[in-house]
DNA sequence: GGTATTTGTTTTATACATAAACTATTTACA
DNA sequence: TGTAAATAGTTTATGTATAAAACAAATACC
């Protein structure tokens, strides 16, 4: 989203990431404030059920949604807190081990889900019919090498 | 980053979507850990110091910051707030119009962001050094395409 | 010249994110 | 067994984000 310095060597890489995080805050911008007027509803939220549905509609473990999200443990408290308070999931102590947690979707976060996630798929298809398939297969396969690439860096 | 039911048709613009926003979040974790890691300083302050950097050096107007940020007025507010308290940023009353404040960097903010960006220019080479010349121009110029039809679409 | 509107920024309320410290439990193992 | 270590979540403190209301100063215009 930023512009850097183009006096001082802005490297091919350099640019390469500079346009991604560009592309992706301007869709995000988008779909985020889509998704607020439309549903009151985050992308956190809307990721977050989107876990649980396809997990299928089970139990799952506080700990295992905050390691699919990405998301630090005390990010999650919260969340999940207030989605409570919202009738969109519910929440119970892990049966067998008194330490653990287990939250899965009421009627209502079903059904949230399902009018989220069909807006979602006709906003990103309508504004990307212009590409060919070849075009997004490209694409999507060099997103993945440069994910990759970062992930096995990372793990050094 | 989050991974969309695949029971459900999930369209090739979506996959690309979900692919463009893992592979952003996964850079932007990393950078954004190293940066606190080594220059106690948020991805937000980078951003900011480079808008400021690249518009060199002079006074420069509180909405303008917040315009090329794509932020909203009350988040600048306390950003500015937090990095004048740290001494990486200056601020003062507009001498022309009395609505308006105005920021620059102080030295130690110029000499943080020489410090972070060449660790950041890096940190990016490091990583995307496999792939070839030839894939980075294609991919920037596609992901330049998908950003411009975002942001038509958005201004129907 | 006085009122209405716009502009630039802050304030408020709330949501979402992290790291670090903490509590409670379970597990490992000497 | 009994104690140390690991694990699961929460709490706390702080930073970053939004929208909406509030405010002061500048500008438009009758």
């Amino acid at each position: 989203m930023t512009n850097y310095p183009t006096n001082k060597q802005e490297t091919l890489s350099l640019r390469l990431w500079l346009q991604l995080m560009k592309c992706t805050k301007t869709i995000e911008a988008e779909v985020s404030s889509q998704f607020r007027r439309s549903h009151h509803q985050s992308l956190t939220r809307f990721d977050l059920l989107s876990q649980l549905y396809r997990i299928g509609g089970d139990w799952v473990a506080i700990g295992e949604i905050a390691s699919k999200l990405m998301a630090s443990g005390g990010n999650i408290t919260g969340l999940l807190d207030r989605m409570v308070a919202d009738d969109l999931i519910e929440r119970r102590a892990n049966p067998r081990d008194r330490r653990s947690f287990q939250v899965r979707t009421t009627k209502k976060g079903r059904d949230t889900f399902k009018e989220m996630t069909n807006d979602h798929t006709q906003w990103i298809e309508d504004a990307l019919n212009e590409f060919s398939q070849n075009d997004k297969e490209q694409l999507i396969k060099l997103l993945v090498r440069v994910r990759r690439a970062f992930e096995t860096n990372t793990l050094i």
